[in-house]
DNA sequence: CAGTTATTGTTACCGTACCCGACAATATAG
DNA sequence: CTATATTGTCGGGTACGGTAACAATAACTG
């Protein structure tokens, strides 16, 4: 089984790690958003948030840097979040011209319970797998992630907002 | 580092298998799309393509049904690669409202051009890892897959089209 | 055999998201 | 004071995904 030119077929698309690897990222950023649309955000927003909790009071353009986006889609995220009452945009005290982004006991609220959102995705998703084989995977995926270049930050590219959510997510629960 | 709960900010979003598969999943599937446009496809056409080196002659539907997509996702795709010159639409020996797809000689000289672009950026992407582990990595990657219970064919929602791409791209460098 | 229903492939439409450039407001340099 | 750069924001053009509807043909029913 190791040649099969005779067939012509390689391998059959599921031992190919780089295919496995897609199409997982796409199953777990569309469970993700799934299991987080109760609570009114999207991913993009949570890892906003997330990273808002360290570096708060600072300007749009440093998040947009920070987090590998343009600014324009920081101008998007932080008007879903300001609508939502998550975030504040007040008056920058060096510059005039730039917003001091800040969360608000809301968000101070809601970042746990997101995160425990998360912790039950990842227990859920790696339900198969044993601490150890978790453990390990982490690692793995660290090593290959940091290989990339890529900043070890938020991802670009993660529209993955559920749709047929017209108004706001009863949260009155 | 290990508990910071004083901080309130939970792990780095590093630590999560959620994410780093979110994000790797995403670098995958952009890379793989920008190796393969010199090819003149996408990822989802070397799927297509690799699925139909094995089921020649079947119908537009049974191919969307393997795949695991619409089938109006599919006549996209037959016309991308009919247009390419890859695939035949020719008439079905049994049913005369349905198509027998079949590859031209074109996509069997393409397609092991394409595989090696795929063994490629598999290996380049496992370049940090050694031989076990890769098998390993492939291994745990596989029961996570099967664990979601997903179809293991290909998944859906890939547009990853390389933009800019107008004419024919040159590949006589 | 006539009629009805189901299936195949296709087209058109619409809403949405992304990418581009352009713009007002402000800070900084000369 | 003037000129340039930076911050945040807005609008247009383009591509994609998903839904509904349609002609053509097969299968089923009486």
């Amino acid at each position: 089984m190791s040649d099969d030119s005779t067939t012509g077929a390689g391998r059959p698309l599921t031992a190919r790690a780089n295919f496995l690897l897609s199409q997982l990222g796409f199953h777990v950023a569309q469970t993700f958003a799934a299991r987080l649309a109760p609570l009114g955000i999207a991913p993009n927003h949570f890892g906003l948030l997330t990273y808002l909790e360290r570096a708060e009071g600072c300007t749009q353009q440093q998040l947009a840097d920070a987090l590998g986006i343009h600014r324009k889609v920081m101008v998007g995220l932080l008007d879903d979040l300001e609508q939502r009452g998550l975030v504040e945009r007040r008056r920058h005290p060096g510059d005039r011209r730039a917003h001091a982004i800040h969360l608000t006991d809301a968000a101070h609220h809601l970042l746990p319970r997101a995160r425990t959102v998360a912790d039950e995705h990842e227990d859920d998703l790696l339900a198969a797998l044993g601490a150890d084989e978790r453990a390990d995977l982490v690692a793995v995926l660290r090593r290959i992630a940091d290989h990339t270049g890529n900043p070890p930050g938020v991802h670009p590219g993660l529209p993955l907002a559920v749709k047929g959510n017209s108004g706001a997510p009863g949260d009155a629960s």
